[in-house]
DNA sequence: TATATAATTAGATATATATCTAATGAGTTT
DNA sequence: AAACTCATTAGATATATATCTAATTATATA
């Protein structure tokens, strides 16, 4: 049970000093020192809460030179929210400890929405089914290798002529990061950050 | 929402009880013995985590001859989630007050530090007017313009001779920006700097 | 009135964490 | 190589808080 992932991204916001910086970072990014002095704290100290920020995965980083950018994980604290309090509802009869049942779900989703040769039959509508058929695909990707808008549209027709549609759902629900046209894997924490727990 | 609401609000469900307590309440209510079961925990451990859920406006209760009955507020908790973010994309608007108010610091700043032919007599020691009489210069720059480094210690040295202590600044105050050694005005949002984020 | 049941308050303790300074690391510039 | 700059790690400290037991309060019933 992953109670974890959601206690953990609401710690990473319990604290004004974080929320602080979220809100400078809602401007444009800034590096440590800039933080620093804005915030009225130590370099240490911003550190201490970019680390939480970051492995709540509300915040990305880029390296200049010997200086670390930090800025918003726009689209995850767009999605987060709200995804954090969906297992309250989502939640039916069934008990915490059948976590078995999440394992049986996700093969009758591939047994039942992938063809034999692998192609995806269609989106499934419901929000459960489509997140393990999105996740059943993007698994095929390789992380760490940038793929550019072509590259991707190709992938995603193996299994579904829609492309369009699965590549919008592939950011919206974090799979992937794209900047600039660029499209790349994210890391699996992100993307098992809730489903299993609903 | 208040800095320090949104703060309680994930403080309350910065916890594993408190979370497996709404879990268990949504499925309906719940008395506090019945939640003490539940969890394997005291009583009194139970009504510590209750209150914490009730100044977060998370859940509801009831009393019905001696013993009390929780439940989901549940309105609040669908909307609240959303809600408890949208402040870092909203602009503040208590922000625009303050501008006015510092726009005769401003004036004064650049009679008083800067002479007729335009060069800065000195640069201000003061934190706030610092940052003004490099504003001003910064200003001057083109957006979207990328400068070599050359080309911007070329330009600084129009207003004053220390172009590698200006230059710094310019970095480090988030007036610019710097990616292999290319510099490149920051929006002016991002410099924005008297609006303080308390 | 006395007794029983549920909840809260008080007080104690252990763990977590926000913050600082000092030391170390990593990368750049001279 | 030495000096510089930004970031991180280590270690210390103070505050917050999750949990317990014991005592108290509130309500109901015999």
């Amino acid at each position: 049970m992953q109670l974890d992932k959601i206690v953990g991204y609401h710690k990473a916001l319990a604290d004004p000093t974080r929320l602080r910086m979220l809100l400078l970072l809602s401007k444009g990014e800034m590096h440590g020192q800039a933080l620093a002095e804005k915030l009225n704290l130590s370099q240490p100290t911003v550190t201490h809460h970019a680390a939480k920020l970051r492995s709540a995965a509300l915040i990305k980083e880029r390296r200049d030179k010997n200086t670390v950018y930090f800025k918003l994980n726009t689209e995850f604290i767009r999605n987060g929210g709200e995804a954090s309090l969906r297992f309250i509802f989502d939640k039916g009869a069934s008990e915490m400890e059948e976590e078995s049942k999440e394992q049986n779900l996700k093969e009758s989703v591939i047994r039942n929405f992938f063809a034999k040769d692998g192609r995806l039959r269609q989106i499934p509508a419901q929000y459960k089914k489509k997140l393990i058929a999105l996740q059943h695909i993007v698994e095929q990707l390789k992380p760490g290798v940038v793929y550019s808008e072509k590259e991707i549209n190709a992938f995603i027709k193996q299994y579904h002529d829609d492309f369009a549609t699965i590549r919008r759902e592939f950011i919206m629900h974090q799979f992937m990061y794209r900047e600039n046209d660029k499209y790349e894997l994210n890391p699996r924490e992100i993307w098992t950050h809730w489903e299993s727990v609903k």
